[in-house]
DNA sequence: CTCTCGATTAGCT
DNA sequence: GCTAATCGAGAGA
């Protein structure tokens, strides 16, 4: 850990809009302490999922089964899901208490460790490692065991560095891939900072 | 129980 | 641009 990291508390995951949270999070940095060794990342993609009404969600129509149930935990633990019969995908929970609120981590810039992360994605170049939210969790070793994981403890945690993406350089864009929600794949729920 | 499909990626044309 | 890979969740019978 950094020293002039700052590791969020659980107030930093508390706010009950998570548009807001994935465009706070942006600037933050994701930080994984793996049995393998650390790596870390700073969030320049997310993606924010509003709970029970956004048909984009898992949560969606207040669904909840054994694989959502913790997208209705207060916010500040890892919803982690395999996709595609392959790909884990992380997600940070946010919010109250039921309120099934997700911001799912599409992209990072990887600070530190770059020689354990060069042997997770053997002939893949620098600037693909983590730019994508299967290519996240691989990248930063984070697999199906840490799903329900709290970032307050010491295997997943998120860092405030001070680093602030100006403005001008954050774009919104609907989201990736959720051309099921209808009208709700409209939403620019989406945050990408390009520097 | 069966069936469908996915918050994706890599590799190919 | 196209699509195979690969398997569990969720829905329905």
């Amino acid at each position: 850990m950094m020293a002039s990291g700052r590791k969020l508390v659980r107030a930093d995951y508390a706010d009950p809009r998570s548009v807001r949270a994935a465009r706070f999070f942006l600037g933050k940095v994701l930080c994984v302490q793996a049995p393998d060794g650390y790596a870390e990342g700073v969030m320049i993609e997310t993606e924010a999922y509003g709970g029970r009404r956004d048909a984009a969600s898992h949560a969606f129509g207040n669904r909840r089964t054994a694989r959502t149930e913790i997208m209705f935990a207060p916010g500040g633990v890892a919803y982690v899901y395999l996709c595609y019969g392959m790909h884990r995908l992380f997600n940070i929970v946010t919010g109250p208490v039921d309120s099934a609120q997700a911001v799912l981590v599409r992209a990072v810039k990887i600070t530190a460790g770059h020689e354990l992360v060069r042997k997770r994605r053997v002939g893949v170049a620098e600037k693909d490692w983590a730019s994508g939210p299967g290519r996240v969790c691989a990248a930063l070793g984070i697999e199906m065991h840490h799903n329900r994981h709290d970032l307050l403890g010491e295997t997943i945690w998120i860092e405030d560095r001070g680093i602030v993406p100006p403005a001008r350089q954050v774009k919104r864009t609907p989201r990736i891939g959720v051309d099921y929600a209808g009208v709700w794949a409209l939403k620019p729920w989406r945050f990408v900072w390009s520097p």
